[in-house]
DNA sequence: AATTGTATGTCGAAG
DNA sequence: CTTCGACGTACAATT
């Protein structure tokens, strides 16, 4: 029933019995590995929310940071998880296999029951390296300060992360008649929200330079809603439409 | 090498060669099974952004609805995936296992390549059962309209998802004095956005009534964040602090 | 630990 | 199909 990898980096049971998974899951959980469960199973979650799955045949994970995964056939989102920083612990009881997963701060257990268990592995790997993803807000912001034309002819960037009572502004600066300018960046298509963000950072300013001038408020994105077009145009702001760069 | 699940509901392979992995994976995508692959990888994605992620050990999961999943040994979500919809290919080039997962609108692309395969496993199950969650802002409000005085003394419930220009409001009703209320339901500790929210719906609602009595806007939240807080009172805003039920 | 803002957010419902 | 708001959002940065 056992079968190890050819290096001993993965351990494999297939239709083991409950004590049998509960010792490679407690040894991988020991060894830091990934330890992966699947079989019919009931969840039940209590924390933020409550929750209650019936019995279905599921793949869980557990990694060796805390967090766990429960998936079904269906969905990029388990159905049911816990965040890094959770305590896993496994045990048979009545005979079956239980997984729980518990965190502090909010109070939050995940429990997992199998009736069936058809396999369970643990994986000791390595991994070094981290991702490297472009075509970010902070691309975006990057493209602006090497070429402020892009917002508008003669824009002066003064300042990134200007901060103001409302937040830290993403680039602060003055046009070509020498008024302030207030830029908002957002990587992609923006709804009110952003416009209700931009129009705090504008009224912050204005009350912290306690200028009579009116600052200028631009929200650079790839698109905007035609609920958010409404509100800039209510509020005074304006749009530039702007996205990141492609690599 | 190849190891069958005691009822063919599993189909696993250890260290197989990146043919026979790929014969697997195929039959497994075909059957509408879990595929899941552990070994040593580089992953490329290019779509909306673009990343590369350099040769490491990580665990792939192919779901028969399309999603693709990339899991290291950190976090609880996948460090690159793929959402439902995509179409799963398994292929071997220059003698390697090479997955891929693409759709379209938007263009994307996701690619694993692995250069070596510690475990390759379809898992065919069933799951009729679906997620029961409790304690969700539809919770919330099923409260408040069984019991109105929760949020005050004489309030009544006239509409619920009332329809304005900026949008659909939680309740609304009027108070003792006859005024019209809004009142914006959130089941957790709120920020500035929901102020804005309902702000925008008071704002609506008022030009929509033409009424000279302002109407009064209400947020029913467990509690607000300190930004928000002075938002509420800037903006002549209520909050009244309420919890979804237990269960 | 609490707060704030971003995200390849994901997801689901409605137009 | 797009648009919109909710989510046990997760996550990182900052206080």
């Amino acid at each position: 029933m056992t079968d190890s990898g050819h290096d001993q980096r993965t351990e494999t049971l297939q239709g083991p019995t409950p004590s049998a998974a509960r010792d490679v899951i407690a040894d991988g959980i020991d060894r830091d590995a990934i330890v992966t469960v699947y079989g019919r199973c009931t969840v039940d979650y209590d924390g933020r929310a409550s929750s209650r799955l019936e019995a279905g045949d599921r793949h869980v994970m557990l990694k060796p940071d805390g967090a766990a995964l429960v998936h079904t056939d269906e969905g990029q989102q388990p159905v049911n998880w816990q965040p890094p920083g959770c305590e896993h612990e496994v045990f048979c009881a009545d005979g079956a296999l239980v997984l729980e997963s518990v965190r502090s701060t909010p109070d939050e257990r995940l429990c997992v029951r199998f009736r069936d268990i058809l396999q369970v592995s643990a994986f000791s790997g390595s991994d070094e390296n981290d991702l490297a993803l472009v075509g970010t807000e902070e691309d975006l912001r990057q493209r602006i300060l090497e070429d402020p034309a892009l917002l508008e002819a003669e824009f002066t960037p003064l300042a990134t992360e200007r901060d103001t009572p409302a937040g830290a502004v993403d680039i602060y600066g003055e046009d070509a008649a020498g008024r302030a300018v207030v830029v908002e960046l957002k990587r992609r298509r923006v709804g009110p929200d952003a416009v209700g963000q931009l129009r705090r950072y504008v009224d912050a300013l204005e009350r912290d330079l306690h200028a009579d001038a009116a600052v200028r408020g631009i929200l650079v994105a790839p698109s905007v809603t035609d609920r958010a077009s409404r509100l800039l145009t209510e509020h005074g702001l304006e749009f530039v439409s702007l996205e990141p760069p492609d690599e």
